[in-house]
DNA sequence: GAATATATGGAATTTATATTCCATTTTAGT
DNA sequence: ACTAAAATGGAATATAAATTCCATATATTC
């Protein structure tokens, strides 16, 4: 640490964090790039970790890990926790008046909007690791990977999420189906043994995706589902769940977690079904 | 609290937490009531707050919430709080060495993969303050706020991208038309005069996205265009061009940027066209 | 309406955690 | 190889958090 940064203001956006770790990464000393490494690919740990316990993580001791945060602009690792559990705890009740007063600030409140789904979808992206495991997965992609044909079924918002895995599925040659329009349930007859649903539904739950996901499990066809609440009533047919939260900026929700997991999802069955 | 549980062992995993809080909400005493449901609805918080915390959100004093805990089966705050933990920690998704032992083990790397795209995600996201231009951006808000209806038009990637634009459009009360079916060219006629039309087309780009644009282009009509690069041929009819780069795993590009971008976008027309 | 049991919130205590300090080791420059 | 500068890790301290205790308030029962 040459102290080439003086006064170095703390970051106060994630993206900053982000930013300013690629950045310092390669002139850190050892033990400090250490830090850096492991923090950089588990940013999400960060809000619910001791110094200690990160700093185990990183196989450092404690003292080290506190000046890698000082390294990085903050005071200490508090100041840097705090930073990453706002996503959680922060209440946002200025987000309906910072939209009515877009208008007013032209170029630069449309270029913060901006600013803000971008963090808003980094924050997402932190989510998936926290909530989705290696195990569960891995099992939806060895069973999807088996599958004749791989059917996807999702409305609304979660129709974006579906139909850019349909294309993924497409793009790598594995057999897929998207399933849309009115009358969902006539997509049923479609669905054969030794095929694999998987629904994405997120709250309050699509009936049609919720009545065609019951009507497969019924016939004793695999369903896996997608959403972003235990509550989800496909959750009784599926045998595993992929929960995500999104993160959202005035009532609007992120898809990156979403997008992001069903893509990482596709080239896997892909790959396991690979004979390579 | 009658005690009605001498020996009471706590909760091992968050579904016990759930169901117990449903068990016993109703003979709570009030304030401990609060603490239930306030967390019944925050599961989330609790990883990441200090007793104090919840107690201030719950609108009750630490040590009642203390006694929450433990009429939920815990020893203190601490033993819950470690359960909502776990699940962050116990679980790091690429040590380095564990996932050199899981390739060599044969099993796929599905976790890895997820890894990895979060990261091309990061990476996408980082991209779009380098790239987008906030008076770019601004400027196309402007115009389709200005417009009777916004046209949507992208092919197979790009059309999860302007499904989701158009579903958060439909979800603002902002009029917009997503077109799609094989013959693209014949929505010309569903567009008029007033309207705006927003065109997503990756390389190697669509024909008949691009032939949808042009026709638009020449009867007047404003275009506006997403897409990845500058030889996009749509620019020469669009007064503004945003550029994305996506990052890419193994020849599957993220979407992140795009449908972030499309996001704030369109919160972005919503924003101005809102009267007050 | 009094007496008893239960619930509550603030203050005191204990425990854990963050942070700083300093002696020792490592690295870089000559 | 020697010296100076930087980096490191463990121990000491300061700070903040969890937990307990108790006096007071509220509800229940007779």
């Amino acid at each position: 640490m040459k102290d080439q940064n003086p006064v170095l203001d703390a970051p106060r956006r994630v993206t900053d964090v982000i930013e300013r770790l690629d950045a310092v990464m390669e002139d850190l000393p050892k033990r400090l790039k250490q830090c850096a490494s492991f923090t950089r690919r588990h940013l999400h740990l960060i809000g619910v970790s001791t110094v200690s316990e990160m700093a185990k993580a990183c196989d450092v001791a404690p003292s080290v890990y506190m000046r890698f945060c000082q390294a990085l602009g903050f005071s200490g690792y508090s100041e840097m926790q705090s930073l990453f559990r706002e996503r959680f705890t922060e209440f946002r009740p200025d987000d309906d008046t910072r939209l009515a007063t877009l208008r007013a600030e032209g170029a630069v409140g449309t270029g913060r909007l901006l600013a803000d789904f971008a963090e808003a979808g980094h924050k997402s992206l932190m989510g998936i690791a926290n909530t989705v495991t290696n195990e569960g997965l891995d099992r939806i992609a060895r069973d999807m990977a088996r599958a004749r044909v791989v059917h996807l079924v999702g409305l609304r918002r979660a129709f974006s999420v579906v139909s850019s895995m349909a294309y993924t599925f497409n793009q790598l040659g594995v057999p897929a189906q998207l399933h849309f329009g009115a009358g969902m349930l006539y997509a049923a007859p479609s669905i054969f043994e030794g095929d694999v649903l998987f629904a994405v539904t997120y709250a309050p739950f699509s009936d049609e995706t919720v009545n065609l996901a019951e009507a497969t499990a019924k016939r004793g066809i695999p369903v896996h589902c997608l959403t972003d609440s235990e509550h989800c009533p496909i959750a009784e047919f599926a045998p595993e769940l992929l929960l995500v939260q999104e993160d959202e900026i005035g009532g609007v929700k992120a898809l990156n977690a979403s997008v992001t997991l069903a893509t990482a999802l596709a080239v896997a069955v892909k790959a396991l079904r690979s004979p390579e």
